[in-house]
DNA sequence: AATTAGATTTTGATAAATCAAAATATACTG
DNA sequence: CAGTATATTTTGATTTATCAAAATCTAATT
């Protein structure tokens, strides 16, 4: 019997919860999970005890939770689902990259192994969503880089946007119309912290500032020249 | 509040029960329409009540049901997403028409207007998909022509096969294999009702016999030379 | 009109997923 | 360490969609 899309988007929002944490191995707390769902704490712990009954979390009462290598396995591949997806309505249909994500939230449940394994083909085995996410391959097996974010990069040295964390359209909006997207050369020239912004610089543009908490989700990598 | 994909196929279920029998204003009858969603009829009748009650079906009891116009435009529209998938799977993803029908049954109820809307200019605003189903356009009206069946088209005369009205996986690879896909141009030789078959020729190929269940779901057009 | 076969509806229960609000546990604070 | 704030769990109810089986209706036949 295979997994509702409810059952797909608790491990889900469990995994990504568990990625974003610096230990991985640490429990995600039930309010944290339950806000992410959008339900009430009370709803994330029935159906946290039910999927450790199914062996895919390991639940800590008034601790947390945290995936099993099978719920990981099972998680990494509805990512997978959900991230070629995103890419092919980019690269095939033309959509935006600001627009994908919610339309992908659908689809992730609903397409077949052997339409994503078509998808995957005809988008050349691609390692990377437009965001940016790494794409787990069919065996739920994931390449994870640890880049640098805007907040902690060199100063004044081009490096390659390479990672989006942050789905929501209006944020992603504001990036494209500031050419910040994905595999654009940029410098950070400042970093002011009592101030809460860094300073952004791009080719023949003015240098824009982005709060802090917006910058950490900038993730990037050394260009290579 | 936009309809589950419960409601969007028992719509579906009856705009099709009604578009197969003669009398498209007949009621559909409670123990057809369970039998063909798989779930008992007293499911059906429950279900039915809820529909009749958000004023999607006319519904008379030990009678049967019928759309309403509010019920027949989402039906449609259901039509619509399904079988504008099923011609982007063929088309673009290069999967058989023999198989694109699950895909499509599981997708129509996750696809956006805007996704079905930009899949439907990449197909140049299609009239038919793969099986020669029309596709209703996007206000759910639909042109719906006549057809004659291998059952009543003239004998020894070349018509064109241009629809096949059963979804069947094992059905549809038969056909296939037989060269019957819809576009093909092939004559009636032999009617036999004691026999219970027609016989079919096609172009360099011997002629097939096709019992009359099968022969009354491919659905001809005269050939114009 | 009475009987009966077949279809339909009703009734009572169930499973999945959820919420509201009460009860309880944990962690912090003075 | 007692008290309080915050997070978590429990409890009881609700909604949607379903089934099994009993009750009822319709239509056909004697």
């Amino acid at each position: 019997m295979l997994p509702s899309s409810t059952v797909e988007n608790y491990l889900k929002a469990i995994y990504q919860a568990q990625m974003a944490q610096e230990d991985r191995k640490r429990l995600v707390p039930m309010g944290q999970l339950a806000s992410t769902l959008g339900v009430v704490p009370g709803t994330a712990t029935t159906m946290v005890k039910a999927l450790a009954d199914s062996g895919l979390v390991k639940y800590e009462p008034y601790t947390g939770v945290r995936l099993t290598p099978a719920g990981q396995k099972l998680a990494a591949l509805v990512l997978r689902r959900h991230r070629l997806i995103e890419l092919f309505l980019v690269n095939v249909l033309g959509m935006s990259w600001t627009e994908v994500h919610d339309e992908a939230e659908r689809l992730e449940h609903a397409a077949s192994d052997r339409l994503i394994d078509r998808i995957d083909a005809m988008l050349g085995r691609p390692a990377v969503d437009p965001h940016g996410d790494p794409i787990p391959d069919s065996d739920g097996g994931v390449a994870t880089p640890k880049y640098q974010s805007l907040l902690n990069c060199p100063l004044s040295t081009p490096v390659v946007l390479t990672r989006v964390t942050d789905q929501d359209t209006a944020f992603l909006r504001f990036l494209e119309s500031n050419e910040l997207k994905p595999g654009q050369t940029i410098r950070v020239e400042v970093r002011d912290v009592a101030a809460d912004h860094v300073a952004v610089c791009r080719k023949n543009r003015q240098p824009i500032m982005i709060g802090m908490r917006a910058a950490a989700k900038l993730l990037v990598a050394p260009a290579d020249s």
